[in-house]
DNA sequence: GCCTATTTTTAGATAAGCCTAAAAATAGTT
DNA sequence: AACTATTTTTAGGCTTATCTAAAAATAGGC
């Protein structure tokens, strides 16, 4: 139905206006996520115009209309499936999936990707701790606090990570955290905002505010 | 390495070069396959010669060289392992199998193709008994045999098609037809060719000669 | 061995998606 | 309100993979 390329630019147009708030996405942004120049990015929001994908008025910035969210949504869908499905299934590390799930996500089967879902046992988070839009359209939020603002002796459960980089994921293999770790906020230090933090009962951990405000937690 | 299009050229030609005998396989023969034109093919095959994937002499006709048909095994290989996975996994159909995977085949990322390996048990056939070229590109042929040439009495096992078209796969479904069934040959009818069956000591069946051309069996 | 039918190649175009360089529009500062 | 810096668009080109129509090479029948 559509092109690779067309639902990379509808991913990365959905992507932008949910960052932030803002009315419109611009062109620039979406020329840096996708690694393109803005004078591409702009002959491609002509074409997504022509197909109703979005509105686009001139020098204006674009948004999804109805149908280019729905695309966009899909494609998100297949993305975190895929996910799901490398981590799960084939044992890949949450800091590899990514890149393949990039791929994968542009296969065209609507029944391939209702079986898969099936077959995951219809997940409702990837390994990012990200929500997987249902078949409908329909995305269930739920809504997760940055670590930094748990206070001293509180104790919650890791669900998630702002930051998705492959540096990032790779640090917190490193400390051993990941999805469902029991976390017991043990010290906050005023000089630089680390936390102390004890996993799972077992040792206790040093994390810098920068870490601490990527790791996305939620009530035990 | 290489787009998703030098890989469709290359897995045809190798595909050609195992049917029959011929020496080389013709411009028209890949274009048909392809379903594209035979001008098309030609700017293709200049391409893949320069690249040292074919050899390619004008108005000759093509062959792979070893580069080429390292690049063709890898396909196939991938193509029939993603069958596999949709087959066991995802509960396709064999009928349903081939259309996904050859999107899934190109598919770039040697680690996941090694991890979906591993994951499905390293399996030596597809769903329709084709031996899946291990990683190495060596190919294990089991020689099968059609099951025409069965004679009245004999016992064997169902295990490949020649004819892999979605239509006679459905037949067979409808037949209630797959790999591993045990066949015993009941009567073979010298008028058409047909030929009674006892399929799993059930019901007898009656197959076209046709159809008994185009199932392959291998001994108990 | 020639002549015709078929196959294959060449020539010239098209569409998608990208680029650079230049022009136009917008936004921020005074 | 004007000037400058930034953003965005336009213009013109490139590459990949395709096409049609015409030309060239090959193969088969006599």
């Amino acid at each position: 139905m559509y092109s690779f390329t067309e639902e990379n630019y509808l991913k990365t147009i959905y992507h932008l206006s949910q960052q932030k708030h803002p009315e419109s996405v611009t062109t620039n942004a979406i020329a840096e996520l996708l690694q393109t120049k803005a004078a591409s990015v702009t002959d491609m929001l002509k074409k997504l115009s022509d197909k109703k994908l979005i509105s686009y008025v001139k020098y204006q910035g674009v948004n999804l209309t109805e149908k280019g969210r729905k695309v966009a949504i899909g494609t998100v869908r297949k993305h975190r499936l895929w996910e799901v499905f490398l981590f799960d299934k084939l044992k890949f590390g949450w800091d590899e999936v990514h890149e393949v799930a990039e791929q994968l996500e542009h296969i065209q089967s609507d029944n391939l990707i209702e079986k898969l879902d099936a077959f995951l046992n219809y997940p409702t988070v990837d390994p990012h701790g990200d929500p997987i839009p249902r078949k409908d359209g329909t995305i269930k939020n739920q809504k997760l606090t940055p670590l930094v603002e748990c206070k001293k002796n509180t104790q919650v459960v890791m669900s998630g990570v702002k930051e998705h980089s492959v540096s990032f994921l790779q640090h917190l293999n490193k400390m051993e955290l990941s999805l469902g770790k029991k976390i017991k906020i043990h010290e906050v230090h005023e000089f630089d905002r680390s936390m102390v933090l004890m996993v799972d009962k077992g040792t206790k951990i040093l994390v810098s505010n920068e870490v601490a405000k990527n790791i996305l937690v939620s009530e035990v």
